[in-house]
DNA sequence: CACCCTTGTTTAAGCGCTTAAAAGATTGCT
DNA sequence: AGCAATCTTTTAAGCGCTTAAACAAGGGTG
């Protein structure tokens, strides 16, 4: 239907020779509208108006040597913890007039790797990095050619980079004591092996809680994964125990750990959720629905985690070169409680 | 603690001389290295790596008028609808090596805005937008400058544009077809007004399943909004009425709404879900989590959503200059069953 | 009226890369 | 040895923008 083939976008030369003006003029009209006479502004807008002028960010930023954006790479965005971070991110960064890019590395190591790489050949003003396990490669590639860059929830030592963290001990302690100000007495811990990080700290976190709190006895219950089968599993096993032997108050490590043990003691009819188990999960993730009761949860604060990073990162990149001490914030977790949880019934 | 300060990254041209050849050479390495001795292109290499070289892609962008980047922006990623498209965008997008960038209104019109102003000004080689009502301005901006672009979700006459929709019509259909065939009988349809297209398609598709089925009946609930609030009034209306009045099966035209029907109905003890009233939602969004059931829903196929877009975005990106027919592609929608609905108990 | 400010506009030199075309090396063949 | 054909490398001209510095044209001043 358009006749009229656009073979190019119209450049600030053409915008210039419209308006019968310097190329010089119209990039100040743009950028320093201060520099130049009210009338030929005019005439340089309508100019620009008229021939529906973009100006070429490539060659903006190739002449300034700088960007508007900011990178932000996330190892799943089918986690709410991650959209949450983004928005924290994205509230930071808004302060100060940049522009946050999502890459969602969806679970793939190799993505998360093009997107580094993405945003270096981009020369982004700095990085933002939720990264998955076994990211410290990548991690070192960008840090190497001194791009800012800050790391969310990557606890591991070595790593020359500013760190926001969630207080994971916190999360286990915060879920427990929940349980025990409830009045459960028989706390259970249901977590896989302490292979990583967050499980060993939340752990440490739980067992503080039920030592500080007295009466209360704990039973640390292992699983072979982290998913919502390895929670359908915990409720069979405990579906073959008597009643009286089973714990009155559970701490998941994960949502979905939750979620299949709230699942398997309902449809197996083992116990009532919160009745006879009160059940808490220690991530509150938004996407992990499969479970038949709203789940009380530990929440991470993904979005204060979001906005130290960028502010973590904005640091970094308005320090003058060499000035930059890296720093670790830790973000301490909130309780949210829901449905899965409550007052033990008396006498029980 | 670096003594030395990176001034600015290595160039190019640093790399050539540090190997000793031309800067004709270090490109065609990387571009073509077919073209160079295995010599060269080797030491060539061996410089890129000692210095930590990054070619920077807005000097390359420039220079070839091209990018490996697509933006999508998105209306709201905390709607899993909109995460599930960003996962199909990236599976078409992926097929042939682009990369895929993802800007996050969060229902803000400006930041939609801003996002596609970044995207023009970054020559990206297209655009997919999941556009907020009321989004023509900048659709037409974008259209007008000839920039590859198509809509998700958006059904409106007169956009000049490639579109990727959902059949509504089929999602209430699918809802009411579901309640009717596990037996239920007293369908009712909770919506909003119909000034939001898709209300008016599904109510649409609803209607007409009751009118195939022959022995059910429609009542239709009006309700202000479409918030979980709207559900919880719903509910507490319900249950000033003699059990015998209400329906038993609900079609909610959202998933907030479906989830604030089923927790009004179950904290205020007035029916069992899915025992007397079973619930169906419209979106299956993976966020709505404040309800106590987990939602049978219908499935608004979001990933092949995207994946649609992607596709039709590649087909007018290749298309020679002026030969690109606009076309709408049109995603059928499926039943999710979950805890929310069941075969009606016999007698009821 | 020669001089210095302002204010507004243009000139021109890049930014770091790609790429067509030119130039050099090598090789094979007569 | 001489020459064409082939392979490898370099030269050089941009891509579209920014920006310091040069220039022009009016005013005040003394």
């Amino acid at each position: 239907m358009p006749a009229k083939v656009k073979k190019t976008n119209p450049s600030m030369l053409d915008v210039a020779r419209f308006a019968g003006v310097s190329i010089a003029t119209v990039s100040n009209v743009i950028n320093r509208p201060e520099k130049v006479s009210e009338a030929t502004a005019e005439q340089v807008r309508a100019a620009i108006a008229e021939l529906g002028f973009v100006r070429n960010d490539a060659a903006r930023s190739l002449a300034t040597g700088t960007t508007s954006s900011i990178g932000m790479v996330l190892a799943d965005l089918d986690n709410s913890l991650f959209v949450d971070m983004a928005h924290g991110a994205q509230r930071g960064v808004d302060a100060v007039g940049l522009r946050l890019l999502l890459g969602n590395a969806a679970c793939d190591l190799t993505r998360q790797d093009d997107y580094l790489r993405l945003f270096d050949e981009a020369r982004v003003g700095g990085v933002l990095l939720s990264p998955m396990e076994d990211s410290l490669a990548g991690i070192e590639r960008m840090r190497s050619h001194g791009r800012p860059m800050v790391l969310l929830n990557y606890d591991q030592d070595g790593i020359d980079c500013c760190t926001v963290l969630v207080d994971n001990e916190e999360v286990g302690y915060l879920a427990a004591r929940h349980l025990i100000e409830t009045g459960r007495k028989r706390i259970g811990f249901v977590a896989g092996r302490d292979y990583y990080q967050p499980v060993h700290a939340r752990r440490v976190g739980v067992q503080r809680a039920v030592r500080e709190a007295g009466g209360a006895r704990l039973e640390e219950i292992d699983t072979g994964g982290l998913d919502f089968e390895d929670g359908l599993a915990v409720a069979r096993a405990l579906g073959e125990r008597p009643p009286g032997q089973r714990p009155d108050g559970i701490v998941a490590v994960t949502d979905d750990i939750a979620n299949g043990i709230a699942e398997g003691l309902h449809t197996a009819f083992v116990a009532e959720v919160p009745g006879d188990i009160s059940i808490v999960g220690c991530e509150d993730n938004r996407s992990a629905r499969s479970g038949p009761v709203a789940l009380t949860a530990v929440q991470l604060e993904g979005v204060r985690m979001g906005q130290a990073a960028a502010e973590l990162l904005l640091e970094e990149m308005n320090a003058p070169a060499g000035e930059h001490r890296h720093r670790t914030v830790t973000v301490r977790p909130g309780l949210v409680v829901r449905a899965s949880t409550a007052v033990a019934p008396l006498g029980v």
